[in-house]
DNA sequence: GATCCAGACTGAATCGATACAGAGAGGTGC
DNA sequence: GCACCTCTCTGTATCGATTCAGTCTGGATC
């Protein structure tokens, strides 16, 4: 069948090892030589040294694996995951190696076989929340990898590239605190594991389930508390899904309240969106003045005029995949705080006089 | 160091290929024996078949490439690529396999190393142009592949799914024609090799480099012809690189000529957006009306209103993805066209009366 | 009691390469 | 002339599993 590298061996009328010496270590062998195998190579058909089989010998792969909590096809619709791919395909380019995109289905046993089987050297997380079995599996694979976003019972050596949720949260508040607003909604996905969509009412911020969101929903609180608005006062909103329309669809009935807020503090732009969506769908003379906020500054939150608090996606994407590829010596280099930056744009402004 | 299955085999007591088939065949062994070995591996923290031997002994590796011409980095900057590997991935994840994204960099030597070396059961080609020797690669390895855009030299038996571009342009063409554009400019991505950006002049069609290009031009050109206007009456200007900014930059100077194009038509909604910014770049009192549009159907196609061809790119990649992963027994349905439509927005209109 | 059979497990061959110790040839230095 | 090197190339062990032809055991069948 296929050609190996026994064949061109024994075609040249060399051993297995001078063969393999001619791709991989060609200072091994007279340059003469070399070129009579490649040539016999390339007569034959052969395509080279099996990657499966190098891979096997050599200990490593040369592709690294970017595990997605979510479906694969939702990630590609997420703005931030894909300029986070963007980066991770940056620095895997630049290094001569692969990436593997790995998703978790929602079937536990197929998730857990696919990071089993993965044939990576090590995993970029892109967000598992608590989702620690996979972390667990990477770990008894003995495969190193890069956390990017917070998670409870991560070790303190583990490497990690991400940003201090919290305070970017809190600056966000605080702006939208400043301009006078004191009835608030927060906006999240996923803040329970199954809790409906809509409004949600929670004893404090400690019992929202993934780290991320409850780093921004606390921050955004601290902002508030600041100015005497506590936890109770905030109207926190539940949506099941970080899409657009899942956002528009749970704030719904929120402004026809009695005393509706008049500013939306949402966990990420997508959300943010959809909020400014939901607004937008109603008719101009029941429109309400609403300030909305988003997070992560994807292009889309431009276009839309959002202020949000900018988080630089792609860099996060580069730098987890290089603090994979080459790891630093000092353990302390391994946990990168990112930096943040509020953006201010027309989505907010001072509370109406009504 | 790591625990293999021969370590859990000395622990329990059995032969090698009695752990292996507790892990891959079930129905081999006694239940009681089969927990007993899996225990064993727990406390031992073995973490199941090595996934690099395993695919090396049974001949596969359970996932599937994605070759992308261009840099990864540019790939997640398209949205019809970003939507493209959507669907590859949601074919994928349903399958139970990964995609490994393969780049093709610069230097053509790492490229093709990096096809040679991919560990993959197969190719999906995403816009292999001239670079047929990365599909010469791929034959010479023996693995299947699924191309997605015509190319010359094509075999007939080879999988494809696309579209017939020439009829898709050529409906674009024929609506601008209709609503009486008689000046009309082409736009299109690396027209020629090394071709500078702006106007170009071609004996023909056919010289155009790349088939996708060609099929385009060739639509939009016989959709003119139909209306007495000849190849060498239509203006064709050439982009380096599809890119919003590079076809801004591209008809920068296409607006002030003594009779200038009341139309654009543009190979890709990408370079269509261009185009539009570029008028939007010009203050209102010198903004010439011209009709614009563009190709594929992207989401920011829609928001910026843009009369385009659509092109289901999800499903492009899906199908991509299901033909290399469950061939078609027959060979014809192996080569599939998916439907395409012309979506009539606020970007074209009559000709000013002027 | 001899025969047959299904079920449970074993052993050796195999997948396709790489690594490393070592062999042989030819050249240098003193 | 002898020890010592360097340059090429070879042979063998090895990476970590899967596969398949058997072996063995105990029970059913006639």
């Amino acid at each position: 069948m296929k050609p190996t590298l026994q064949d061109v061996a024994d075609v040249v009328g060399v051993s297995r090892s001078t063969v393999s010496n001619a791709y991989s270590r060609p200072d091994q062998l007279s340059t003469t030589l070399r070129e009579r195998i490649l040539d016999a190579a390339r007569q034959l058909g052969y395509p080279g040294p099996n990657p499966t089989a190098r891979s096997l010998r050599r200990g490593f792969v040369g592709s690294i694996g970017v595990l997605f909590t979510s479906q694969l096809s939702y990630a590609f619709t997420d703005p931030f995951a894909v300029r986070f791919l963007a980066g991770v395909g940056a620095a895997t380019e630049q290094h001569g190696t692969s990436m593997l995109l790995v998703p978790l289905s929602r079937a536990v046993t197929d998730a857990r076989r696919a990071v089993e089987n993965a044939a990576v050297d090590g995993f970029c997380v892109y967000c598992v929340a608590d989702e620690e079995w996979a972390l667990d599996v990477i770990r008894q694979r003995g495969l190193p990898f890069v956390s990017t976003a917070p998670r409870d019972n991560a070790s303190a050596d583990e490497r990690f590239v991400g940003i201090d949720e919290r305070a970017a949260a809190r600056s966000a508040g605080a702006h939208v605190a400043g301009l006078g607003h004191r009835r608030v909604a927060l906006l999240a996905d996923s803040v329970l594991p199954d809790a409906p969509a809509g409004p949600l009412t929670l004893a404090g911020v400690d019992q929202v389930r993934h780290p991320t969101t409850r780093g921004r929903l606390g921050g955004f609180a601290d902002a508030f508390a600041e100015v005497g608005v506590g936890w109770d006062e905030l109207t926190l909103v539940n949506v099941t899904g970080n899409s657009r329309p899942a956002a528009a669809a749970a704030v719904a009935g929120l402004f026809d309240q009695p005393a509706p807020p008049t500013a939306v503090l949402a966990g990420s732009d997508v959300l943010a969106l959809g909020v400014l969506d939901a607004l937008a769908a109603r008719p101009a003379h029941d429109r309400p003045t609403v300030s909305v906020t988003g997070f992560d500054d994807v292009p889309e939150a431009a276009a839309a005029d959002l202020t949000t608090v900018r988080q630089p996606a792609e860099e996060k994407g580069r730098i987890a995949a290089e603090l994979l590829l080459d790891p630093p010596a000092d353990a302390a280099a391994g946990h990168v705080l990112l930096p943040t930056a509020l953006v201010v744009r027309g989505s907010t402004g001072p509370v109406p006089r009504s």
